[in-house]
DNA sequence: TACCTAATGAGACTCAGTATCGTCAAGGCC
DNA sequence: GGCCTTGACGATACTGAGTCTCATTAGGTA
């Protein structure tokens, strides 16, 4: 849970219009913890009886997309899945059980692009690099129940 | 372009039928250089004129995938893909204009996993990384052409 | 050769995502 | 405040990837 305002601030900021849809799905992004996909969204908003049309949904995740106020995540069911993010490049780590999601620098992949770049002879222009496993709740959740 | 045999013969090791149309898959992802979607192999199928049903190509690719064989890769636009690749821990190197695809040792990418645990809490079991970028060919080709 | 059963192909189905189009409302201007 | 332009909207049709079902076929074995 954070706060939709960061989301809808930067729309106003990259001269978009501040619609009520708009602030709608980005008031719904800002109540979910973790990875969420497009039909997530459209449940959530079913279910709290708030009018956007499926189009408009898919139409205002790629918007946020562009702005990187969310950023795209594979999981490794091959799912698309989103992630509410700050507008640097970073990565994610993502909770296997919990589905919580925490955002970390690249630090240390830089040296693994250039050492591949060395080796292959490849120009590496971008990277893809998500991260599964466990997040220090659901260990400590796990260790009690023996 | 390699060489079927391989995916053929560890079909036979893990103790999976030997039909005409697990031949003809493998031939065609062997036949491909780079990565391929299963859309890709069912128009190969059908150009070759070859009788392969959709739904066979697409259990198929799920079955190289599980004896890794073929890796499945996730594309910058999202889309899902496949590379025909050795059975070991690693990761691709994709070119972004002739699709070529390289494998590497994931060198360097344990310390980053160690750092992420030591600096998250995260118990890491996994994780993907894909690199994009422009081969050594396409590169001296653009260089050629000016 | 006959048998068992895993694998196949056809085709219906589901569901994510896109495209179209007529309508509506945000926000700038007077 | 009222008007106007146009970007955004919702409804809905469409597309295409991937799955499921089921009757039929063929690989491997005795």
């Amino acid at each position: 849970m954070t706060d939709a305002s960061g989301i809808v601030s930067s729309l106003d900021r990259a001269g978009y219009r501040l619609t009520e849809p708009r602030r709608v799905v980005a008031g719904l992004i800002a109540e979910r913890d973790g990875h969420f996909t497009a039909a997530d969204l459209v449940d959530d908003a079913r279910r709290q009886r708030l009018d956007v049309g499926r189009a408009t949904i898919f139409r205002t995740l790629e918007l946020f997309t562009e702005l990187n106020a969310v950023e795209r995540v594979d999981l490794p069911s091959g799912d698309h899945a989103y992630v509410e993010c700050e507008p640097i490049h970073h990565h994610h780590v993502i909770c296997s059980l919990c589905q919580r999601t925490t955002e970390i620098e690249a630090c240390g992949m830089p040296a693994v692009a250039r050492d591949v770049a060395r080796r292959t002879g490849f120009r590496i222009q971008s990277h893809r690099l998500e991260l599964f496993g466990v997040c220090p709740d659901c260990q400590a959740a796990a260790s009690r129940r023996g």
